[in-house]
RNA sequence: GCCGGAUUAGCACAGAGGUAGUGCAUUCGAUUCGUAAUCGAAAGGUCGUGGGUUCGAAUCCCACAUCCGGCUCCA
């Protein structure tokens, strides 16, 4: 628990009394001053000038402790509190439901229920009422500890009483560490094992609210019963959870299901089935442009194209071990004249098969193949999602075959290559090493100089990450990249790994200097992931605000009346020229129909002409910002063109989330 | 795949057993405009698909498809 301490204290306390107290008092002696009819409330005391909230919970000791509400486990304390508020509320309503399990989510909470039937919405605000009165109640919250030698007792009486997922949660305590002392939270009649700490009394909880009711396996096992699933959030204050709920509209309408409708960036149809991607032009336009960033830096970086089929015989597949692990995720075979043949799902595959089409010293090594690839994948049906999870998807993919002793180097220049994509971009990442599994394959050697390898080039690059422990594959160790969507989900993007193992299966070798044959390690690697996540990821990142090198249209030029057209068409040709994308919109629209237009679309610049640019051979430049200046043609052909070749990233899309 | 919700014109939505509606977009006409929606008219729909109940179904029931939110999965 936080304790802040101070130098001198005036107190003015929340009941409107007035204290002095000593020099050096900390926020913990205070809080001891306050009586205890005061904890029932979260309370503000001055502290050296300074006003902090002092929020007093229910803490594992059983005891009463200080957190100031700027700690984020106040935060924490508080939604825990409501999630018990919620079960409570929801067995006085429905008294046949079970409870389960009720925890804290990163901004809320949720809680699992065994009832015979979901809650409906309906449901939801019943709860929710019913959570408010006994908010109102302002019951007293107590913890009970119950003694190691008296939790066989409990457990027995749990399932008498029908609690069998008490029963079963304190089973698994007890097989952990028969010696546990278990505690358990009471206010009123209703109670529920927990660990706490909790606030002192319902009262505290004020300003939260239900989000949505959703199915969710007990144990998070899809063979085990599914139970109903109730989320909400908490905040301290209403603006807090206004905001909260703010925030969550604003980031759907960066949704890039939304933006790509609106925005015309791509389609799925659904006569031609699920999560089977159409680029319309200005989609397609946008990832063109990064297909073709990402082949120059490909080449710069020593890498050798190469083009794979995308259906092949279901042979390679046994060779490389997918059919046996990974059969439920590819699509069924197809018979072609008596053979089954398979749309492949990886390219790691295809491309040991070109390293195998000829024999390789170590003087080849290392050979970097890569391919733009389409793989199709039978995601499961719930899965999919937009552009984010798709079931043909596009890698922009390579296999390094290289020595052990040259995988420091080969890691170390994937990772730098990821870091420089995330920074053209101006995406964020959270990275994880992964490291070596239970069931894992392959010599320790490999394994510690391949995850050894990892972390070195990680910390080279001052890249921050967590580790994965016992998160690689079984055959190595591996870093993957993951980004946020608009609403903070955590998607998958780069990876970079480690792999002894194909190149054992398919018999992948090279002759040493030493004239014996040796065994390659195959590192798998993606930059920015598959494209029609990358874009998902994007359109949301930047609120389909795209940077200039990026965006479809650039500009577009907008004649205040027809008079002013033919000046118009010779600004679009000069800009056209200089490699600019420009479209005229002399349409009989009125200006601000057009502005607004132009606006909605998103396009970067918009350059009004009226009858003084013509007479001074300038444009009015609008941005989608809302700035506006006055500028000379060659001017803003100079500063577009600028702009696009440093890639500068968007204004705009930060503004957009104001808007 | 599992739990729940949704599906009405290109898009966003209204319509809760009795002739299918609104706004935007589209087309046509008028308007020629100085920075986020000029006015008028026309055209546009097997109400996701299939079955059932009913004199009668967008509306009630069943199945399926797709989407949305979770769960599970994502070697």
């Amino acid at each position: 628990m936080a304790v802040e301490s101070a130098a001198t204290i005036a107190l003015e306390m929340p009941d409107g009394s007035k204290r002095e107290v000593p020099s050096g008092t900390t926020a913990a002696d205070v809080a001891a001053q306050i009586s205890r009819s005061l904890a029932k409330k979260a309370v503000a005391a001055r502290l050296d000038g300074k006003t902090i909230d002092l929020f007093r919970p229910l803490t594992a000791d059983g005891k009463f402790a200080i957190v100031t509400q700027d700690d984020p486990e106040a935060l924490e304390i508080l939604r825990h509190s409501s999630a018990h508020l919620m079960a409570n509320a929801v067995q006085r309503l429905y008294p046949g439901a079970k409870v389960t399990i009720g925890p804290v989510t990163a901004d809320g909470f949720f809680y699992d229920f065994d009832y015979e039937r979901a809650f409906t919405p309906e449901d939801l605000e019943k709860i929710e009422a019913e959570m408010r009165k006994l908010s109102q109640a302002d019951i007293k919250v107590s913890r009970e500890v119950v003694p190691p030698d008296q939790t066989p007792a409990k457990m027995a009486e749990f399932e008498q009483h029908g609690e069998p997922y008490k029963a079963e949660i304190l089973r698994d305590i007890l097989a952990a560490d028969p010696q546990a002392t278990i505690s358990i939270y009471h206010q009123g009649d209703w109670s529920d094992l927990c660990v706490g700490p909790h606030v002192p009394t319902t009262g505290l909880i004020k300003h939260f609210k239900l989000l949505n009711a959703a199915g969710a396996y007990w144990r998070g096992n899809e063979k085990n019963k599914m139970l109903t699933r109730i989320y909400g959030t908490a905040y301290f204050t209403e603006a807090d959870l206004k905001a909260h709920l703010t925030r969550l509209e604003e980031a759907a309408k960066r949704d890039h299901r939304k933006l790509g409708k609106e925005l015309e960036l791509f389609t799925i149809p659904e006569v031609t089935g699920p999560g089977l991607i159409f680029w319309l032009p200005k989609g397609a336009l946008i990832r063109s442009i990064i297909e073709d960033w990402l082949r120059s830096e490909l080449k710069k970086r020593g890498y050798e194209q190469v083009y794979t089929p995308h259906v092949v015989k279901e042979t390679l597949f046994e060779v490389s071990g997918h059919l046996g692990n990974y059969a439920e995720n590819m699509f069924p075979a197809m018979d072609v004249e008596g053979a089954n043949y398979r749309l492949k799902p990886m390219n790691c595959p295809g491309h040991s098969m070109i390293y195998k089409s000829k024999p390789h010293s170590y003087r080849d090594l290392p050979l970097r193949l890569q391919e733009i690839a389409n793989v199709y994948r039978y995601e499961r049906s719930g899965t999919l999602h937009g552009l984010a999870r798709v079931r043909g998807l596009t890698m922009d993919d390579a296999h390094i075959f290289c020595t052990l002793e040259q995988l420091p180097d080969e890691i170390a220049g994937c990772v730098e290559f990821i870091q420089d994509a995330t920074k053209i971009f101006g995406l964020e990442a959270k990275v994880y090493l992964s490291t070596k599994p239970e069931k894992a394959i392959g010599s320790d050697e490999f394994w510690d100089t391949a995850t050894n390898a990892l972390r070195t080039a990680l910390e080279r690059k001052g890249m921050a990450y967590d580790i994965d422990e016992g998160g690689g594959a079984f055959y190595g160790p591996k870093i993957d990249f993951k980004f946020y969507d608009a609403i903070g989900r955590e998607w998958q993007g780069p990876t970079v790994q480690c792999d002894p193992n194909l190149p054992e299966r398919f018999d992948l070798t090279y002759r040493g200097s030493d004239g014996q044959e040796h065994r390659p390690i195959m590192v798998h690697r993606a930059i920015l992931g598959t494209f029609e996540r990358f874009m998902a990821l994007i359109i949301e990142h930047y609120a389909g605000h795209f940077p200039l090198w990026l965006a479809p249209v650039q500009a577009v030029v907008i004649p205040i009346n027809e008079e002013n057209d033919a000046y118009c068409r010779e600004v679009v040709e000069r800009l056209r020229s200089a490699g600019l994308r420009v479209e005229l919109d002399n349409r009989n629209e009125s200006l601000n129909y057009r502005i607004r237009e132009a606006q909605v679309q998103k396009v970067p610049y918009m350059l009004v002409v009226g009858k003084k640019e013509v007479e001074q051979g300038t444009l009015a430049v609008r941005q989608r910002t809302g700035r506006q200046e006055v500028l000379s043609v060659q001017d803003v052909i100079d500063r577009l063109v600028q702009e696009v070749e440093t890639k500068a990233l968007p204004q705009a899309a930060a503004e957009a989330v104001a808007q």
